[in-house]
DNA sequence: TATATATGCTTGCGCACGCATTGTCAATAG
DNA sequence: CTATTGACAATGCGTGCGCAAGCATATATA
């Protein structure tokens, strides 16, 4: 009932989580004052840029990032305001509306990132070699494949 | 002027950032539901209870977290109307406030900071051995060296 | 077909944040 | 002693978000 990190454990967690915030902090900085858009609008122009038809539903980009629906709307709505992206209802589906990225927004996600990738290239993964950023993969792997049990186990019970 | 990652590089920063999205959004909505603070929250009741006099400036707890002065001071507005904790005008220098955490705040954040703990430690830490965690902090480690070193630079030129 | 329910998106409302400004006090210069 | 400058905190305003409700359309049931 009175749990506590080792110092090997606090370091492992508690510093993952300085790192995290110092990368996040500079790239958001990045992304704001050379491309005007926000994280959350750089990973929706990217979903849509890798798209064959470069649209997707907006549930689905919902579903794939941190927003709920309202939320992806609003953002959505944004990025139409700036030209990046169009919304068209489906013809399969009146209820539904795809958001469809616009040539300029084709431009500017290409720019952006090429900037995030040199970015982290620059300030994180240089200080690693191939071997250590092996490993790194595997530890997240390994979470991600455990949660992703976890899921399957839920909706078996 | 055509930067991509290779997949190890893709593996080892991408998935860095699920895991430490999926992480944090267990750890908020479990202190939301059992403690009806938010993570911000928990962090500086977490710091006033490991501070000797259980007090802090407002401004130093600014310093050191990713919100402004202003936001700080109504993070602390907040906890205060929850009983949490209570401000002191500073006696040395009547500008400054501090913060000062009360005995239901103290009640709180033990409780908190336990079940943060075992969270981590059963959803994070225990899928890797000892070797592994001192490997990845690390890791951390040479990141957050380098970092600082940066600003170092920055301020020495 | 008629009715009930579910789904996809939007919108009203409240909250937390940052930016810019203001109020208050301290420190320093003249 | 007064004026100027600077530091700390609080506040007005705008923005982005989630929640809950609403609207339009699709699907299931009888």
């Amino acid at each position: 009932m009175n749990p506590k990190f080792t110092e090997v454990e606090g370091l492992a967690w508690g510093k993952l989580l300085n790192v995290h915030s110092i990368m996040a902090r500079r790239l958001e900085e990045m992304l704001q004052t050379r491309y005007q858009i926000s994280h959350g609008e750089f990973e929706v122009l990217l979903r849509l840029s890798w798209a064959s038809d470069n649209r997707r539903r907006i549930w689905e980009l919902a579903e794939t990032s941190v927003l709920t629906h309202s939320g992806m709307s609003r953002l959505i709505e944004r990025l139409v305001k700036a030209g990046l992206v169009r919304r068209e209802t489906a013809t399969e589906d009146k209820r539904g509306a795809y958001a469809v990225i616009t040539a300029a927004g084709l431009e500017r996600i290409a720019a952006a990132e090429a900037s995030n990738i040199e970015l982290v290239k620059q300030h994180f993964l240089s200080l690693y070699n191939e071997e250590e950023l092996k490993q790194m993969g595997s530890f997240w792997k390994r979470f991600l494949n455990y949660e992703e049990q976890l899921a399957k186990d839920e909706t078996g019970s």
